[in-house]
DNA sequence: AGGCTAGGTCTGCTTGACAGACCCAGCAAG
DNA sequence: CTTGCTGGGTCTGTCAAGCAGACCTAGCCT
């Protein structure tokens, strides 16, 4: 057991107030919005359906719809299954359909760290060649980013000082 | 407004009992899990500087670094400021490292659509070159997926007919 | 002996999740 | 015309989780 010294972190000098991270997490950072998310991505699209196959009380499932769609994630479109009234179903925007970097990072994790011996239950594919897709990281200068330790973040922009 | 016929979703015959980005979520898919994430990235590893820079709840805190490290994400070590007692404090794991394409993806989505308008608040850099790093969906084909509408999630391996 | 600090725990209140029942509109069958 | 079915919800009561703020503790310093 090594005992370091450190120094302490210049982040602590840098406000959170404005931090876009925190931001989307207020948007769809809690389980069940990302759940909700997870079965759009996958083409559940009805409010029973979603219910019935990702187990969200109906309640919170509304809930999280509504804000979804208050945020401009999710988008109530109408249609009609024959002899029946005109229905409503829920599709991303761009601004979801944006959210694909996310869930697929999250699905490469999981299939890494928590999916059964046999696999990941689903995963990400190329729509033209049928190969998988992952999420990798690259810089502007083109390099890609294989080991984690060379990412560091660092304020942006809209940092603000304490 | 137009009125849509669809068809059922084939995600319907899958399970999602054993969903890999559910399990994920279960691990640190909330809100104070995720901000405990952001700050020890951004290099902030001890519970009092946390406490103050991130406004999360002491006791809920507690929990959640408590948490992650029983999941294997952070880990405790020791270290020892001059002239005091040996303290601990929390750093990432492998298994937390890798969630920086995680971390990666959510602060890209938050700069495009949640920042301020002077830039998002912090950014992630390659340490080699200084550049600023991105989370790019490619396949293993080598292609790169520039529309996110060409990605198309699937049943994986470990994926279990209803 | 008293104070300071890091890293917590304890208390009481309020908010949210949850299961399960209920509701409502409109089509269709009897 | 009544009855039932279906999609898409709302209502109710219970119980877990979040929160602010006070309190605690070990070891160092004066």
């Amino acid at each position: 057991m090594t005992v370091t010294t450190t120094t302490t972190p210049s982040a602590l000098a840098w406000s959170t107030d404005n931090c876009q991270v925190a931001r989307a997490l207020d948007v769809f950072g809690d389980r069940s919005s990302l759940v909700v998310i997870r079965e759009v991505f996958n083409g559940v699209r009805r409010f029973d359906d979603m219910q019935r196959h990702s187990g969200v009380n109906r309640q919170v499932l509304s809930n999280r719809l509504a804000h979804l769609v208050d945020e401009g994630i999710l988008r109530k479109v109408p249609y009609q299954p024959e002899g029946s009234r005109v229905r409503h179903e829920y599709r991303l925007t761009q601004k979801g359909l944006d959210l694909y970097p996310v869930l697929t990072a999250l699905a490469e994790w999981g299939a890494r760290y928590v999916a059964d011996p046999e696999g990941p239950a689903v995963e990400m594919a190329h729509r033209d060649c049928g190969a998988e897709v992952h999420a990798v990281l690259v810089c502007d200068e083109g390099h890609r980013l294989d080991d984690v330790r060379d990412v560091v973040p660092r304020p942006g922009p809209g940092g603000r000082r304490l």
